[in-house]
DNA sequence: TTGACAAGTGCTCATCTGTTCACTATATTT
DNA sequence: AAATATAGTGAACAGATGAGCACTTGTCAA
């Protein structure tokens, strides 16, 4: 376990992974002191000093910018093997899908998900969808929430699946009796739907997860 | 699409990467020049000027060591931002809690998830917990369902919060009225609880997320 | 009260580092 | 043949940057 950082050193550990990230490469003992407002070069690098001897960073005597954030065995440890082979599964977040438009169109994308690979299998093509509407919050799915949709999987009877219904996109669990189809809501204050029109129905994909976000 | 570069562009560009990585900020004119034999620094500034014009760096002038690879967006969709700042956040996922024992032990870890850090603030202490019982369901938390938790939040009022209550885990919503604790269920079949004995009571963290898989 | 520790100031100093200029040389393109 | 881009030398320069010292302040535990 590493030694525990004072509060300022903490901040100042945070402000250099930041500010790697934003430029690249570390800053400076006078830009580390500008932000904190420490004056004197000499202060700053005593925080170093103390972050180093704690094993967050090493420091390279005389250079430049020469501080490096660590990243030991322990902190790596922490990291899934399969994120070390890449072997996770980075899912697309759809937002809002207008009407009669292309899914998957990038317009739609909102963000990303990445989701365990213990949950989906490796190759499964799956796409995250924000739920509008609160017919299915009997199943538990609220408005708001993320539904993992798999496309490849069409759904079976009982099945939580989205569908394309005249250009709209809905979550509702299927029924299938013979030839007919219907759309379930999962709320007593909505109708099943039958499908009728063939033509303006499809079915998207299985709903395979739900993930909701509070606050 | 980016122009090509030369060879020595190229490999400077490379050894430019192989040190960063390996030592964490970049180089200066004179380590690239040293490395390449190259006795100017003016020399090897102009490949870096014809890397930056042609898109592969950023150069801050006047800051040594200022130079940033660019990595854009398409070699970068691949790869979540997250996963490659290794910024992402690994979930150990607790399974059942034998009563009496540290939540967090060992034998109790299930598995991990991973979760994106556009859902959770980087430096938050997280971790899930696989929901027993129906007592939420009216919140769409159902049994089997993992709950985030935040140990560092205990919550506010109205919020779902994960407690324990004479040795046993409970998810429910919290309210404080005055000095009364109360634990109401979302489950019209069970009654609230009033927190009475408060040495058998502790809560453990606010409930952050659900996720739910089907299948 | 004393001591240890974190945190900071103001300053000097040496050297690290990017910038610039004049000049040379070799390909490739026009 | 002339223009253009690439590649390099060597030197001078100024500003950027880390190192070091003496001294101060506040907190906390023994």
């Amino acid at each position: 376990m590493k030694k525990e950082l004072t509060d300022r050193q903490q901040a100042i550990l945070t402000f250099i992974e930041q500010y790697l990230q934003e430029n690249g490469f570390p800053p400076t003992l006078r830009e580390i002191g500008k932000h904190f407002g420490i004056a004197s070069t000499f202060g700053v690098k005593r925080h170093l000093e103390a972050l180093e001897k704690k094993g967050y960073v090493t420091i390279e005597s005389n250079a430049s910018r020469g501080i490096a954030v660590v990243h030991d065995d322990e902190y790596n440890s922490s990291v899934p093997e399969a994120v070390k082979n890449e072997h996770f599964n980075k899912i697309p977040v759809v937002g809002r899908v207008a009407a009669g438009s292309p899914i998957l169109a990038m317009e739609n994308i909102e963000g990303s998900l990445i989701i365990d690979p213990s949950f989906i299998k490796k190759a499964e093509d799956v796409f995250a969808l924000r739920v509008q509407g609160d017919s299915m919050i009997d199943a538990g799915i609220f408005e708001g929430d993320l539904v993992i949709v798999s496309p490849n999987d069409k759904g079976r009877n009982g099945d939580i699946i989205v569908a394309m219904l005249e250009d709209e996109v809905t979550v509702k669990r299927l029924e299938r009796i013979g030839d007919e189809i219907k759309l379930i809501p999962e709320n007593i204050n909505y109708q099943p739907i039958t499908v009728t029109d063939k033509n303006n129905f499809s079915i998207v994909g299985k709903v395979k997860g739900v993930v909701r976000w509070l606050n």
